[in-house]
DNA sequence: ACCGTCCGTGCAGAATGGCTACATGGATCT
DNA sequence: AGATCCATGTAGCCATTCTGCACGGACGGT
């Protein structure tokens, strides 16, 4: 009964498998697959069993990695029991964001990270589909994802900061007919060429809702997830997008349009594993994003355009 | 970071030192001083300190000391959750008791272990002075101890479990001027000579509470801590006793007097540690242990003479 | 139906880490 | 001041665990 065995279960579990699990733990699967091999010796029962060429944890092996997360929990807390005998919290911390939100925040959290002794920030841009999200949280310490509004919740087992909720606006093209307008109606949008992200990444479902006012099925033109990449294409006439208020990147020319009659917007949130978020340095790094948060959060976006 | 290290520091302070810490791990005290070394220089904290010819922990060590207990509760959670998947826990139980409990309690709960497969019951009988009961619980899954009437609560950090109320009777020879009473007052007790336990001992204050009563301090003639020995003192008329109504051997002739105005008796109880309270075989073992000290506490003792 | 591919597992060897035995330095008690 | 006890270093052994490779089973395409 190890702690890096338990938490060689949990990584199998999260992970979904032997392979998988080895991957995020540097590891073999050959190390993984006798660590697991050996726990179930010394517990006495099964962990595992076989589905296809894969794996899948038994009902004992799914309470032993549930209850493997609470002792996680109980050596972080440990470790920061002891780390507040001293004078700050060090160490490293490291963070993963998607493309848009890392634009935004990790200059900014670097910047306020500088200035504090011993402690080392890695950040990672890491953008991937909806579920996967709470999967990073293997890989890193903070995960800043984001899910549009009327999502579900992130499943169970993983801790939520929320950071702030950022509108989706139009964007368009400064010749496009719509351009000289502030705020646009859904049904105003019918026919429109749409630039979206790929399938099953987060703000797809609002591009649908919106669509749904509408009245017609969106027509996607193209499918683009770097909204940098978006932004260009739209300034370049090759269709609209919906595009976060705070983090389009500044293009000549782009002008966002607000959105009315139909809640559009995505909300951007630090995911943390609970033995992670423990720790006093990510506590800390967490307070620092919260902080930063807040002030894009109050930003005074106005519909205009960013060509500066 | 590792749970065998944990363990190690909690027994460092529980023990008070290295070289008794080292013996109740069955280590040499150079591993132990190594682990704390490695710990205190992964925590970049000192977790001990030099007094004297020994050691103390430091309020960071102390800090992780408590966090590590539950660390372990959390790690024996973890093992419960696994064996529930089980059909019945198993395992070995170590079980200690003072000696008259241990004469009383140890036959009939091996009996009642008996038919449990996979049960292991490891007993001892170990007699300590009142403040080194908790200590024990290093060493054993399960301690029986007792407590006088008024006595203090135990310190915290161990579980309690309440097993029976022992009320201390008054034991004389059967030539003696009260032994055809059944019931006596302390006053009655004045400049009788008495058999009582050592300096320290669970039962040693009721006595001097009862001899407080009669007005004058006892006259102690022997100090006995096997109530076996003392009751057979007792028989051959050396002196008289307190002595547990419940768990005095049978001794031919040797009568129980009942007192009265002054509360005697003893609180008999299991302590664990709190982990150790977490193992499923350990709750069960307490459970059987529990059930009997029901029945002991319903037993119609009637003052009479034992040697039935 | 077959073969390529992927995945988990077993078996060697190698490296890492922990423990024992012994020696040292320091503090206390007689 | 000497003896004793305690904690701490050091060298060497031993155990555990990881890697590298080979094997068996299962899926999916042709």
């Amino acid at each position: 009964m190890d702690l890096r065995t338990l938490e060689t279960l949990r990584a199998v579990r999260s992970q979904g498998g032997v392979t998988a699990a080895a991957t995020v733990l540097h590891l073999t699967p050959s190390a993984v697959s006798q660590q697991l091999a050996g726990l179930a010796a010394e517990m006495g029962v099964p962990l595992t069993e076989r589905v296809g060429r894969g794996l899948r944890l038994t009902p004992a092996g799914a309470a032993l990695a549930d209850a493997a997360v609470d002792v996680a929990v109980a050596v972080e807390r440990a470790r920061a029991a002891c780390q507040g005998h001293r004078d700050s919290p060090v160490g490293t911390v490291r963070v993963s964001a998607f493309q848009s939100a890392a634009q935004l925040v990790f200059p900014r959290l670097l910047g306020a990270v500088a200035g504090w002794d011993g402690v080392t920030l890695e950040c990672a841009d890491e953008d991937v589909a909806l579920a996967d999200f709470p999967d990073l949280t293997d890989r890193f310490d903070v995960v800043v994802a984001h899910r549009p509004d009327g999502a579900a919740d992130w499943p169970p087992g993983v801790r939520v900061v929320p950071l702030f909720r950022e509108p989706l606006d139009v964007a368009v093209s400064p010749g496009h007919r719509l351009a000289g307008r502030g705020v646009i109606g859904p049904e105003e949008l019918a026919d429109e060429a749409w630039i979206t992200v790929r399938e099953g990444f987060p703000v797809a479902p609002v591009l649908a809702a919106v669509a749904a006012r509408s009245g017609a099925a969106p027509r996607i033109a193209h499918r683009i997830n770097d909204f940098t990449v978006a932004t260009a294409m739209v300034a370049a006439g090759h269709g609209i997008s919906l595009l976060p208020r705070h983090t389009t990147p500044a293009f000549p020319g782009v002008r966002l349009l607000r959105l009315t009659g139909v809640p559009a917007g995505r909300r951007v949130e630090a995911l943390l594993r609970p033995d992670r978020a423990e720790r006093r340095v990510v506590a800390r790094v967490v307070g620092a994003l919260t902080a930063l948060a807040a002030e894009i959060d109050t930003v005074p976006a106005e519909p205009s355009d960013r060509s500066g």
